[in-house]
DNA sequence: TTCGACCTTCACATTAGTGGCAACGTTGAG
DNA sequence: CTCAACGTTGCCACTAATGTGAAGGTCGAA
């Protein structure tokens, strides 16, 4: 598909699939016209995209974890870059940090929620009737 | 305490602090001479801004639901603004999506770290001895 | 008085995007 | 075929958010 099709498929403009592509986060082919022409996977991969950045994770190490996050991982491995390995581990530690801290303040936000509520809902009568 | 004592404790650099006051996310009183005062409650409140700022949240949200996020609410709630509940249960949400998603990716990223190590230890033979 | 910690202020850096433009490709109507 | 409308391309510059560096001055203890 060309990029306009992305775009409306994945929510993100086309202006920032070329940011991407300048980034080395999605690498589509090119007609013969020179218009970029994407595979199917890329929607799943341009909503990762969008799910990390979002995230706080940054493009550059955005880059590196892509491929790992596919699912037939047993082909890929062969060439297991000395590196990644232990880059991957540390991204993956960090992402648990987060994970930990986004629930441990979301409950926070709950839980001020329903003291909102209790104190909106009956702050003079405890509401007996309907 | 003053901003050396509460970078050492916080791990966040004086600068930083300064520049999280300009973004109005903390005030601390004055000295004298001129000098910030800092209460001990703050050094949870920066760590909790490094933690909503490191997943993505911005200043300008985080300004707003930092009050939240302080154990004792029943006091705070009191004067309900109108429209706070509304962005506190928004946030929550993006908050769970986030969430989720950084879970699954985390474990997809599990997944490919052990598929190194099964590629790695044993490439040849099924490591039958220890 | 000297030194480290702190002050303000201005400028610069990095990351993640956005806007605008001129030129070219594609498609459908007349 | 021609023309208009619209999608696409490259390019350059610009914005917004989050920090960071450095100059030049003040405070207070040794």
């Amino acid at each position: 598909m060309r990029i306009g099709e992305l775009a409306k498929k994945t929510e993100v403009p086309a202006r920032m699939l070329r940011y991407y592509e300048e980034q080395g986060l999605i690498s589509p082919r090119r007609l013969d016209n020179g218009y970029r022409t994407y595979d199917d996977y890329l929607v799943d991969r341009v909503r990762k995209i969008r799910g990390l950045v979002d995230s706080g994770i940054p493009t550059r190490i955005i880059s590196n974890i892509l491929p790992c996050l596919d699912q037939p991982q047993t082909i890929v491995v062969k060439n297991a870059e000395p590196g990644l390995r232990e880059l991957l581990v540390t991204e993956r530690d960090r992402m648990s940090e987060k994970i930990d801290f986004l629930i441990h303040n979301r409950d926070s936000i709950t839980r001020y929620i329903e003291a909102i509520d209790r104190a909106t809902v009956s702050p003079r009568q405890t509401s007996r009737a309907s």
